[in-house]
DNA sequence: ACCTGAACACCGTTCAAGT
DNA sequence: ACCTGAACACCGTTCAAGT
């Protein structure tokens, strides 16, 4: 069934937070589950494939948590946070949202999101699509930065979130300012 | 000597743009020298020193292009021109940028090229280092996801060319506003 | 000084077979 | 319907040996 689907991906996903990203082999995925690597092969039909639906999963979980309530400006912080918190709590199986193209399902409902938000704050239509990939570079970005050590210490203890807090009040009056150029 | 080292990079670089990155190999890359896999060691003690090499050699050709003269918004757009141009010329081999972490000589040289361009600006001290993340987390995204297809297929062609530059301009105009707040 | 070849412990994946 | 085991063509890397 799909359920099995289920058990191997979690498998996979621990073991990329455990042991790092390049631990995930069809043989040790198996493994964790009692089975021979050829087992999971009806269920997710190449190594690839496994891969991307670790990604999916990922997403799949950022959107049960991006959605707030409120201004345009907290959902926008709401989204981020989620993605920062993902990042952190995946810190092997996260990079590998960024490695792999984004024409998917849940990729597609992030990008979605994060439009409807720049809707809903008034940004014009046809700037619309620039500033959710302007955003969504930033957000996803900086995630993948801060856990992979692309930024070296930085502040104290490695601690970022005052840093993109920044960033994105720079970014929320960035759309203000689009909006205010056209309104 | 480290003219041989250069050679191994030179055709690790050329197999990962021809073939792609997961074409590296220590077997592939000896082959196209025609030597044996063995004969690469003393020159990098493994492949994860080779795919370093490969980033330093990347950081270092976007380097030679990057300086602009003028002021501070056409050397930002100098270097923005740069990191796009490497992406397109190193499609293969770009995305390792992203995903190792970058504490290295080449990318450390990166960074303080864009801070000083953002002293040059009249950024305040104190908004430099959080400004420049922001600054190269955007340049070094964008183009990778234009090169790896996070971005799907976009405008005409996947011309990305003047949405970059607005996405730039809104960051110059937002640097105009942190250093005016401080003013 | 520079290179090779055999060997080891891994991969992803195909195929035929087992219950 | 679900799983296994052997086999194939690959990996990175160690080690001993060759010139």
């Amino acid at each position: 069934m799909d359920e099995k689907q289920r058990l191997i991906v979690d498998q996979a996903i621990a073991l990329a937070d455990e042991s790092g990203v390049e631990a995930v082999s069809m043989r040790a995925v198996g493994q964790r589950l009692g089975l021979s690597p050829m087992a999971l092969y009806p269920y997710l039909r190449s190594k690839d494939a496994l891969l991307d639906a670790i990604v999916e999963r990922l997403l799949g979980e950022l959107l049960t948590m991006a959605d707030g309530d409120g201004g345009w400006q907290d959902r926008l912080r709401a989204v981020s946070k989620a993605v920062r918190a993902l990042a952190r709590r995946h810190p092997g199986a996260y990079p590998l949202i960024m490695s792999r193209p984004g024409a998917t399902a849940e990729s597609r409902r992030l990008d979605d999101l994060i439009e409807e938000i720049l809707r809903a704050a008034g940004v014009p239509a046809d700037e619309v699509p620039r500033l959710e990939r302007l955003i969504s570079t930033l957000m996803l970005g900086f995630a993948n930065s801060e856990v992979n050590g692309r930024f070296g210490a930085g502040p104290a203890g490695g601690d970022w979130d005052s840093e993109f807090a920044a960033d994105l009040d720079d970014e929320i009056r960035l759309i203000e300012a689009v909006i205010a150029r056209s309104g």
